[in-house]
DNA sequence: CCATCACTATATCGCTTCGATACTGCGGTG
DNA sequence: CACCGCAGTATCGAAGCGATATAGTGATGG
């Protein structure tokens, strides 16, 4: 799962492991702060597999890419007036290989490649880069998933044992998934409509908000 | 995370394994099919502790609590009609000890002992358990956390940076911690209001409803 | 009549993820 | 110039997950 992401996130630019933290906390807006525990060995095993490498210290050309939009700016400013070379510290920066695009494709195509809530919002996020057969087949079988959740949660507020908070739970659980499905359709019809190359469709643009699949809380 | 789940529903009868996960999927409706490799652990884990103990099979009586809804009654069905004494299997009934009950409050009312999305679904249905005062607080911590959290994905959505996917992703994001806070702000207007000690106070009883906490999807 | 299926039930293995923590280098501030 | 705080990399132990093994039992059906 954070394989994707990473992948995904490499894709665009090379990075290093903070700023690709950083660009899953508020660029993808999602996945609540991914520890460090979890991506610097994920990293290693992409790294192992072939699927990045590494760009060694000082060989990276300090003008741009690799530097987290923070950071960066701030430190081309001092660099500026300071006269110093920013020779950057002990920072890895990855770069995805021709293997790794591969494999970034076979885990955004592949379902039997984790189907959980979170891989299924990270492969939205990058569903620009699907066929729109295969974003619309990602779309249908997230919907059918939460028909059947929804059915379940609902012969679950069916129950007559639970106490007032109890139920309060499960029902606001159906009423989101009930409202992810709606958020579904959405996206579903938006596909299915004759895709315009012009940026805006006159009847597209609000379609698309209503309420939470779970990319955290 | 588990062990509170556990506790909980020991809290009430005896339960063995099977039974624990099956009411964690239907009962609490939420916290979807927890898996063995993470219960068995669980238990041992808590039985270690001497939160919970063990009740051996053939010792435990078979009438009743023990059993599983399902299984229970249509083995009871089974035993009237066949005259077999259904000699229960390799079950392992486990009980809630005293210290068992006293880990279930420190876990319930201890902010400090996680205070993840899942965590707070469970902790809120056991609120029963909570006295007013400590249930108000979960909740407005809650809402808390939900309140920067939205600003946060509300940034990101000010993003120019992002194309429709990512975009929707954001959005749909953010609208359901939105709908998320509302919903709690009706949970605490209940707190709030004078408590009537008969079940339903007039303007109570829609205000329960809204949109995903996020135990799952 | 017995094979097979589906379900209840316990248990373990290997992997991913998490939270905490430690460490370093550097720039800004008192 | 001493110290604080942040950027940045890294590791550890614990927790949870998915797959898998094992086994007893009632029901289905050729």
């Amino acid at each position: 799962m954070l394989d994707l992401a990473i992948l995904g996130l490499l894709q665009e630019s090379d990075l290093h492991g903070y700023e690709i933290r950083r660009r899953l906390r508020d660029s993808l807006g999602l996945m609540a702060n991914i520890s460090f525990g979890s991506l610097y060995p994920a990293l290693a095993r992409l790294e192992a597999q072939g699927a990045v490498s590494a760009i060694e210290p000082g060989m990276a050309p300090v003008t741009g890419v690799a530097m987290g939009s923070l950071s960066g700016e701030l430190a081309a400013l001092r660099a500026r007036r300071s006269k110093v070379v920013v020779a950057k510290k002990a920072r890895k920066v990855y770069r995805i290989t021709p293997l790794g695009r591969e494999l970034f494709t076979r885990l955004l195509e592949d379902p039997s490649a984790g189907d959980d809530p979170r891989t299924f919002t990270l492969r939205l996020s990058f569903a620009r880069h699907l066929a729109p057969d295969v974003r619309r087949a990602l779309l249908e079988r997230r919907r059918a998933q939460l028909v059947e959740r929804l059915s379940e949660v609902r012969s679950a507020t069916a129950r007559n044992d639970l106490d007032v908070y109890a139920r309060a739970v499960v029902e606001h659980t159906a009423a989101g998934v009930a409202l992810d499905i709606a958020w579904l359709d959405g996206l579903i019809a938006h596909e299915g409509a004759p895709q315009h190359t012009s940026p805006q469709s006159p009847t597209a643009g609000d379609t698309m908000s209503s309420a939470s699949t779970s990319p955290q809380g």
